[in-house]
DNA sequence: GGAGTTTATCATATATGCATGACGAATGAA
DNA sequence: TTCATTCGTCATGCATATATGATAAACTCC
């Protein structure tokens, strides 16, 4: 039903492929990430910047450049990846109450709460290394692979 | 996390307002549901016009008129509530692969699935009149309580 | 220091969500 | 039949997401 935002999703998938392209101790590049992953590439190179002013990635210019992770892959968690692509404040409500908690609740909040919170716990807990580990992960593998298990 | 987009909240209130005021046995107008809810008159309008003639509602004009539901508020779900007002096809894997499953997962696949399963749950399963049983719900009350739990 | 590589930024375009205001059409009642 | 009421539709505007292409800036290596 919910879906995350276009650039959201770019951002999660760029990310597990620069992880990747780290673990074969060597940083990714825009046009090579934009081309594995379907992503339009100055679109893509925008949204990278984006993560890296966010303390996602680093990124580094000239040859031997592009972009790495600024910490390891069991530290960087799926929402710290897509929160800047998100509305800020977050949405809590089911029916966009500011006010809506267990004291004052909405008329759907007891229904919503444990599936609000389920979401939440899934960005919050997962980091990328449960990317690269899980079956149909990024890692380790082929490069063919690893684009055809995010593209 | 996710949210929502606007108008589908709108949706869920506009349809928990009429519901309540379906239930004092008299139909529920625009202005009225716009002023209660904090949301914007036209707007309103055609968002519920969306709504009647997805089947959700009934319109009637002129004097006595206005939305009244098309069935038993146990009979109307949430998803097709909000269904007219997200991206059709709908979002399934939260990298936004369409081939996503089981036998081809993608990188986040089996610990996103169960979060998407209960979200999806929530939607189908839910009904109008849950809405209006819930502790925090909008029946039976007074009218400014029934605002106050929605807007 | 020059050439080539790679990210950073700028200007611009398109589509969509959200919203407003004006007007049109149908209905029911006096 | 007239009038008030109420929903239906149209034109328009604004902000934002999603891009595209050109150019600038930084960096490495020779």
């Amino acid at each position: 039903m919910l879906t995350l935002p276009q650039t959201a999703e770019y951002a999660l998938k760029a990310v597990a492929y620069i992880a990747a392209a780290e673990a074969e101790g060597r940083p990714a590049r825009v046009p090579e990430i934009a081309e594995a992953l379907d992503v339009p590439r100055n679109y893509l190179s925008k949204t990278l910047h984006q993560l890296a002013r966010a303390g996602v990635l680093l990124s580094t210019r000239g040859p031997q450049g592009g972009f790495r992770l600024a910490h390891a892959p069991d530290r960087v968690h799926l929402n710290t990846i897509v929160a800047p692509f998100l509305p800020s404040g977050g949405p809590v409500c089911i029916l966009g109450r500011t006010a809506c908690s267990d004291v004052r609740p909405c008329a759907a909040h007891h229904r919503w709460k444990p599936v609000r919170d389920q979401m939440n716990a899934f960005f919050a807990k997962t980091t990328v290394a449960d990317l690269l580990a899980s079956p149909g992960g990024v890692g380790p593998r082929s490069p063919s692979a690893t684009a055809a298990a995010l593209k």
